[in-house]
DNA sequence: ACATACATACCGACCAGTAGGTATGTTGTC
DNA sequence: GACAACATACCTACTGGTCGGTATGTATGT
């Protein structure tokens, strides 16, 4: 008996779809569970969403995207030392993650990992976002190479999407092991990886 | 028609269902699509296999776990300076990987992150391929050590789980970008992280 | 009063799995 | 070596449950 707030309700049929697709994946996703969860009718979902692959997109858009971005881009900034600042992201990007995260894997990933290869639609707009994430990570490792933080014999590019794919990949193994703690285990590779990527006459500080 | 053969019906089988699965993912994997591709009825299947769930574990054993291991683990071999050993397995790997294996992405990755938070019984069967996988990468890394041709300051557990994780979600990247070019791009990072691996005071053949 | 926001009952396609059959071996017996 | 008796391999038509989607209703705000 609330009052009617089309926008509200846009937002929790949004999350909870997150939610469970993030748990279930796109296919196996079911609207029942949704407007089960929620206490919203299915027909409320298709008055909001005209089918449940529009229901995904806006879930992509809305919810995944900045999700990700928000976590695994956006807190470099502009500085000019980027394996200090992606350092910094990586550790409190792994360690603010909620235990449930961990053993969901990366929502964006696990997307990309399904749907890739069935559906072009979501498998294109999956795809722009990993291309804006990698363009970022490349012109930061750009601005240290202009300021002689980042060695200039490596490909910021390839770096960049190298460094994505691991972090996916650790997504990935800790979903499948189901450990937090293998999570932050590989941590200490990825970071002796980004530390690398310094220029090897300066030492800089290694901590 | 052919005579009867139930060994090669089955490997038929097998090798059908490996390739709809590898191309749609086990959920989307139809059994009708396995039958009319190979010629063997569903019956058929049915009489080899006693369920779906049975076929998938059956690929997963006798198809997935030796394509993984032989290409990504085997060719290591008892080197004491496992570096250069994985550092050309990766370079080998990934060149000779044809075009389509490249866009499917990784099989053994795929069905981790379909199944393993849905079904459990997949799920522990492929975290025990990573673990062999994982215990491999790790000895060798431990030879290395103690040959004096890896940095002692690394854990070799955690370190070969970051590098299973990062040669999976490279394969992941290149599926959803659907780019072979992609994925021999970021061997060169790749590349770059094992050779921070040697002892930091010898420089060795960085080549 | 009218449009928007929601609810409910139902449809139809899809697909794993089955029932019950036929064809092709294999083994014993004389 | 031939023929029963049986076992294994395989086929076809069907079913039953699931789930995205729809048709049609009712409530609410302006």
């Amino acid at each position: 008996m609330t009052k009617r707030d089309p926008d509200r309700t846009r937002q929790i049929l949004l999350d909870a779809a997150f939610l469970e697709i993030h748990r279930n994946g796109f296919n196996a996703a079911r609207l029942d569970h949704i407007a089960e969860g929620t206490g919203v009718t299915k027909g409320a979902i298709y008055h909001h969403f005209p089918n449940k692959s529009a229901l995904g997109h806006a879930v992509l858009d809305e919810v995944v995207k900045p999700f990700v971005l928000n976590r695994w881009l956006h807190p470099i900034g502009e500085s000019s030392d980027p394996i200090a600042a992606i350092k910094e992201m990586v550790r409190k990007g792994l360690s603010e993650l909620p235990e449930e995260m961990c053993c969901l894997g990366c929502p964006l990933n696990n997307l990309a990992q399904e749907l890739s290869s069935v559906d072009e639609e979501f498998r294109v707009k999956i795809e722009a976002i990993f291309t804006e994430w990698q363009e970022g990570l490349a012109a930061a490792f750009r601005r240290g190479q202009e300021g002689g933080n980042v060695r200039g014999d490596i490909d910021p590019d390839a770096t960049a999407a190298f460094l994505i794919g691991a972090l996916e990949g650790m997504a990935g193994l800790a979903k499948t092991v189901g450990s937090r703690e293998l999570l932050l285990d590989m941590s200490a590779p990825a970071l002796v990886f980004l530390e690398s990527l310094r220029p090897k006459e300066v030492s800089k500080n290694a901590a």
